[in-house]
DNA sequence: CCCATGTCGTTAGCCATGCTTATTAGCTAT
DNA sequence: ATAGCTAATAAGCATGGCTAACGACATGGG
């Protein structure tokens, strides 16, 4: 273990110009976000579809405005995607307590269930990827997806 | 410069599932994919289309079948991604010498231009937001971008 | 040689998801 | 009270996925 750590050490001694590691990691992530996407069953949920079904669970009950704030896109998409959330029975409508514009979303316990199992089946391929690696390179991709996590929540 | 190295450390000595690692890594490519697929000024070429140019820069004439093979799209997917490339000039079409089915495809000069400037332009975001980051961090997402890249190409 | 079968590219038609613009309802501050 | 802001939606457009089906061509077996 100790000489893993050392050998990652020396790899990391080497400088790389933030220009050229964007065109890398552009690519790399443009190449592997496809092959994820096209892991995805066919009739199942998106990935988007997914992402704000997450966003609920963990954020409790939120506006249309938040969640499209959260997904980065503009508000009428998001009422798409929730009317098709909705009509699937996987998010259920609540009148806001006091501003009556709004609405409270939330996600039904069918929603729930669901988005547990898609997110494993969507994770299913890469989960068998990452087991043939070894564990020094999963924790490379480890920090770097907390990295990448947090750069991509930056404003700008 | 040490402190970062060490920290990094502590933070590489944890070991992590598989299973709990494709979540994260899955949901930071969703995220940043998206970041960088918006960072596209609007009427640009998009992920697809430049893939497609890429592949005809490097790979020479290729077949509309060769090209849905290598973006992993059905073939009529790609009949449209080509006939907008066409329409805006970008692509061209000569006949296969021995099988008159076939049509051999290969970027125009202005085809070659507009994808290097594209490239750029997608990059620029990205490369932005990576000078912000410390050299450690950069190394990682090197490192990273190697390993995503190499499973991405995978067979299965 | 001829025909059956297969392959290549395309067309047609569906759906999801992104955008802009416009509309309606409700809040807020002057 | 009202003028202006904000929330959500509706309408309309483009892109890019898919399947089904079709015409043109290639190829191999009888």
């Amino acid at each position: 273990m100790l000489n893993i750590v050392t050998e990652r050490m020396a790899v990391m001694s080497k400088r790389i110009a933030p220009a050229a590691l964007a065109a890398m990691l552009g690519d790399a992530i443009s190449r592997l976000g496809r092959r994820q996407r096209q892991a995805r069953p066919v009739g199942e949920l998106t990935q988007n579809q997914i992402s704000v079904l997450t966003s609920l669970e963990l954020g409790g009950a939120l506006t249309p405005r938040e969640l499209a704030d959260a997904e980065r896109v503009q508000p009428p998409t998001m009422t798409k995607v929730l009317a098709r959330l909705e009509e699937l029975g996987l998010l259920q409508r609540t009148p806001h307590p006091t501003d009556r514009r709004q609405v409270l979303l939330s996600a039904t316990s069918a929603g729930h269930d669901i988005v547990v199992e898609q997110r494993r089946a969507k994770d299913e391929w890469l989960t068998r990827v990452l087991t043939r690696l070894t564990p020094a390179e999963r924790q490379i991709l480890c920090q770097a997806a907390e990295i990448m996590s947090r750069i991509a929540r930056e404003g700008d």
